[in-house]
DNA sequence: CCTTGACCTTCCAGTTACTGGAAGCCCTAG
DNA sequence: CTAGGGCTTCCAGTAACTGGAAGGTCAAGG
């Protein structure tokens, strides 16, 4: 298929498929007349790449994460190793979203309209997700080291 | 306290908070000296913003985020609809990197080392949540709409 | 008092990851 | 056979930083 077919299926724009090809993130066919011809494999690893970017990996990690099932030279303790991290990650960025899910909840819910800037809530909650609840380094309201 | 304090709270190198003021996130108080003085409201925004933008949200995005507990001119309706239309965005942000955390759980447990090409599982996770199990428009394998 | 070193300041240039637009080829439909 | 849409390359512009130079500030040590 073509770029357009491509793009339609990745959710990706044609001029960052081909900007991804640029960089070395796939390489698909060409047809006679000189188009790019995708295959489904190829717009799976489009996809996977549509996704991984709008989640906050950098095109490098993007990289190893597609190295992790295309290269098959790899010894099968390197794509634990390295899955294992980036699953860290995903861990963690979900834990993120959860928490800035509540930030936004309580927003709605328990801050409606007038005095936000004082609301505690949301100064707890725009904060690290262990600080917020009994966290130890819980420092007073305007705190200045090396202030003067 | 001084940009340094600030960076190390909230997780984000100096020079992106410099750039962030320079495009009008926030705007810290000066001390007599020059230099930028940041409250614990500051590092809030800050922090807020360190972590939206890991999470894929885009700055202007990130403004709107943050006009929400800072604008007290805002209508409460107005609040609420835009924290929806974010809180929609997290879920699906959420979703996608379940499903991602998936294909990688499945690469480590299922597919170790050599038959990777082909892997199946992988095949379908790099696609869309739906579109693996059970969709009605799933193709077959080489898809060639205007192919010659 | 003076220097050393770790901060901070501004400014300007470079990088990453796209994004838009021009100029031109290919291909189907009228 | 020409109009249209889609494809090609190339080059320039944008978004969001990032690095580095040149210089001011400040607490500590000799």
């Amino acid at each position: 298929m073509n770029i357009g077919d491509a793009s339609e299926r990745s959710g990706l724009p044609a001029k960052t498929i081909r900007y991804y090809e640029d960089i070395g993130l796939l390489k698909p066919g060409r047809a006679e007349n000189g188009y790019r011809d995708y295959s489904m494999s190829d717009v799976h690893r489009l996809k996977f790449l549509q996704r991984s970017r709008s989640l906050g990996f950098s095109v490098e990690e993007c990289r190893q994460l597609l190295s992790l099932y295309g290269d098959t030279h790899r010894e099968s303790a390197d794509v634990k190793a390295l899955a294992e991290v980036k699953l860290g990650e995903i861990d963690r960025k979900i834990a993120e979203l959860e928490s800035l899910r509540e930030t936004l909840r309580h927003l709605v819910h328990n801050c409606h309209g007038d005095a936000r800037p004082e609301c505690p809530i949301l100064d707890e909650l725009a904060g690290s997700p262990e600080a917020a609840c009994g966290g130890a380094a819980r420092a007073n309201d305007e705190v200045s080291p090396s202030k003067h």
